[in-house]
RNA sequence: GGCCCCAUCGUCUAGAGGCCCAGGACAUCACCCUCUCAAGGUGGAGACACGGGUUCGAAUCCCGUUGGGGCUGCCA
C-alpha cells in the first residue's frame, strides 16, 4: 500500500514569525506540492505560559503573505490534551512508562553526588508509583541503541544509555513536546517530518515512542540552522528576523521565498532565480546542505531588486501605494497617482526595497523647500548655471523631456561644464535631492510652472 | 562536561574519484557607458581547515586533529 504524502509545519507561537520558520514551512510546502500531498498547519501551543493569540495570528498572516497555503488546519495542540493523556495512559498501562515524583533539585543533587553527567538517573523506574497529582510520567528508555534515518543527514545512531528517561506528562497532567508531537504526527498520519536541526537530538525519543507503540516512523529530514554574522543560530531576541519586518521594509514575498529556498538548497546548474513552479519541480531534499547558512539580507535585497524590476507597471504601482500612503506628511490631497505612475518606470529600475520609493518621488508631492532634505549650499557658479538654465526653459513652450535635455546640453557646451556637474544644482533645486530619477522626466512631470517656481526659489534662497 | 551534527572564495553555493592549478551568484576593486543614482558591459582579487591513509589519480572515500554549531527543561 502506498503511503499518503502529508507534511506539517508546526511552529510554536512564542514570538514573531521568523525567517527560519518561513524556510521550514516552505520546504514542507514544496514537497507537499511536488508529491501531490497535503500541507498541514499545526500550532504547537502546549506551553500555555508562553503562547499568545497574536503570535498565532502573525504566523498565519505571514504564511498567507508568502503564499504558503495550507490544506488543513490550523490544528491546535492545546485542544487535544485529552488525546495526549490517553496515549500516555496507554504507555503507562503497557509498562512502558512510569510515574516519578523527583524534583529538579533532587535530580541535580543526585547527579552531583554521582559525579556523572547531569540528567535524570531513573530513580523512580522501579518504585511502581501510581498516578497522583504532581507526579510526572516518564518514558522507560530501553537498552540498546536508536537509529534515526534522516534524508539530509543519513543514519544517525544514538546509544540509549545517553537518553534519559524523558518526561511525557508534566505533574499537572499536561503533555510535553515529544509526546504531543508524536501523538499528533501519528493521528494526522504525517509522512514526512521536515524541521530544523535543533530538533535532531530529540528525534531518537520520538523514534522510541514509534517503536514502543509499533507505529511506522515518518521520514525525517533535519535542515541546517540559519545563523547570524557571528555564526550562531538566529534568535528572535537577538537578531532582526521577523518576516513581518521584511514585509514592512518592502521586500516582495516572491523574492523572499526565492532567497529562502536557496538557503540550504541549490538546484545546481548555476541557477538562482526560480519561480514557484520551478522550485516545486526541482526541489530535492536529498540535495539539502548539511551545514549552517548565514541569513544574508544584502543578498536577499539583490533578489528583491530583480523581482521589483520584473513586475508589470500596474503591479509595481499598486504595491508601492501602501508605502506612499504610509507617509503622513503629504496626506491631504495625497499622492497624485497619475504623476506617480508617469515616473514609476524610472523608479522601478532603481530601488531594491519598495520603501525606497518614497525618497525617489516625494518631490512630486511636496515642495523641496519644505523638506530641506540635503544640506547643500549653491555656489556662485551653481547659481549662474541655474539662472542661465532658467532663461532657456522659461521661453520654452514645449516642456517635454527631450526638449529640456536639449537646453541642458547646449548650456553645458556654453559653460564648458561636464554634464554631471551641471545636473547637480538643477536636481537639487527641483527635487531637493542629489540622486533620483532622470532629471528631465522629473521636470516634465512636475510641469513648467512648478519647475520654474522651484528654480527661481533656489536662486533666491541659495539652496 | 556529555551526546549529536557540520567543515569549498568574506557570504550562499556547484562539485557524488579523473571534465577542477575548482564554476556561478551576492559583496568588493578597476575600467567602459552615462544628466545623478541604478542598470548594463569588460576585467581583477578571492576558497577545497590541517594531518595521515585508500587509489595510477581525491575537494570528492576512510581515520584523526582543529575549528564551528545544535541539544543537554516537568520549553518548543
Amino acid at each position: 500500500m502506498t503511503q499518503e504524502i502529508r507534511l506539517r509545519f508546526a511552529p510554536s507561537p512564542t514570538g514573531y514569525f521568523h525567517v527560519g520558520g518561513a524556510r521550514t514551512a516552505l520546504y514542507n510546502w514544496l514537497i507537499a506540492k511536488q508529491q501531490g500531498g497535503s500541507f498541514i498547519l499545526r500550532i504547537d501551543d502546549t506551553d500555555e505560559q508562553r503562547n499568545r493569540q497574536e503570535w498565532t495570528d502573525g504566523i498565519i498572516s505571514a504564511l498567507a503573505w508568502l503564499e504558503i497555503d495550507f490544506d488543513e488546519g490550523p490544528y491546535f495542540q492545546s485542544r487535544r490534551k485529552d488525546r495526549y493523556f490517553q496515549k500516555a495512559r496507554e504507555l503507562y498501562e503497557k509498562g512502558l512508562a512510569y510515574y516519578c515524583n523527583c524534583t529538579r533539585d533532587e535530580i541535580d543533587e543526585r547527579a552531583k553526588l554521582r559525579g556523572g553527567p547531569p540528567g535524570y538517573d531513573g530513580f523512580c523506574r522501579d518504585r511502581a508509583l501510581t498516578p497522583e497529582p504532581g507526579f510526572a510520567l516518564r518514558f522507560k528508555v530501553p537498552p540498546g541503541e536508536t537509529v534515526v534515518n534522516d534524508v539530509v543527514r543519513g543514519t544517525v545512531t544514538f546509544a540509549n544509555s545517553t537518553i534519559e528517561d524523558f518526561v511525557l506528562l508534566k505533574g499537572n497532567g499536561a503533555a510535553l513536546y515529544v509526546l504531543a508531537n508524536f501523538v499528533d504526527d501519528v493521528d494526522l498520519n504525517i509522512s514526512h517530518v521536515i524541521r530544523a536541526e535543533e530538533h535532531l537530538p530529540t528525534t531518537p525519543k520520538a523514534v522510541l515512542l514509534y517503536e514502543a507503540l509499533g507505529v511506522d516512523s515518518p521520514i525525517f529530514a533535519h535542515l541546517p540552522v540559519l545563523v547570524n554574522e557571528k555564526r550562531v543560530k538566529l534568535s528572535k531576541r537577538r537578531d532582526r528576523v521577523a518576516v513581518e519586518d521584511f514585509r514592512d521594509q518592502g521586500f516582495l514575498p516572491e523574492a523572499m521565498v526565492n532567497y529562502l529556498a536557496l538557503l540550504g538548497w541549490s538546484p545546481g546548474d548555476d541557477v538562482e532565480f526560480l519561480d514557484r513552479e520551478e522550485m516545486i519541480e526541482l526541489f530535492d531534499l536529498t540535495k539539502v546542505s548539511k551545514s549552517p547558512a548565514f541569513f544574508d539580507v544584502v543578498k536577499m535585497k539583490h533578489f528583491n531588486k530583480h523581482y521589483i524590476a520584473s513586475l508589470t507597471l500596474d503591479d509595481f504601482v499598486n504595491r508601492c501605494l501602501r508605502f506612499l500612503e504610509a507617509n503622513s506628511w503629504w496626506s491631504g490631497d495625497g499622492i497624485q497617482t497619475a504623476n506617480f505612475r508617469a515616473i514609476a518606470p524610472y523608479v522601478q529600475e532603481r530601488i531594491a526595497l519598495l520603501s525606497e520609493v518614497v525618497e525617489m518621488v516625494d518631490f512630486l508631492f511636496v515642495d523641496p523647500a519644505q523638506l530641506s532634505l540635503e544640506a547643500y549650499i549653491l555656489s556662485e557658479a551653481d547659481l549662474e548655471a541655474l539662472s542661465r538654465f532658467l532663461v532657456k526653459v522659461e521661453a520654452e513652450e514645449d516642456f517635454a523631456r527631450d526638449v529640456l535635455e536639449g537646453h541642458f546640453r547646449s548650456l553645458g557646451e556654453e559653460l564648458g561644464l561636464v554634464l554631471r556637474k551641471l545636473q547637480a544644482p538643477i536636481r537639487l533645486s527641483l527635487t531637493g535631492r542629489k540622486v533620483g530619477p532622470p532629471l528631465f522626466v522629473a521636470m516634465e512631470i512636475l510641469g513648467k510652472e512648478r519647475s520654474l517656481d522651484r528654480i527661481r526659489n533656489a536662486i533666491a534662497t541659495g539652496h
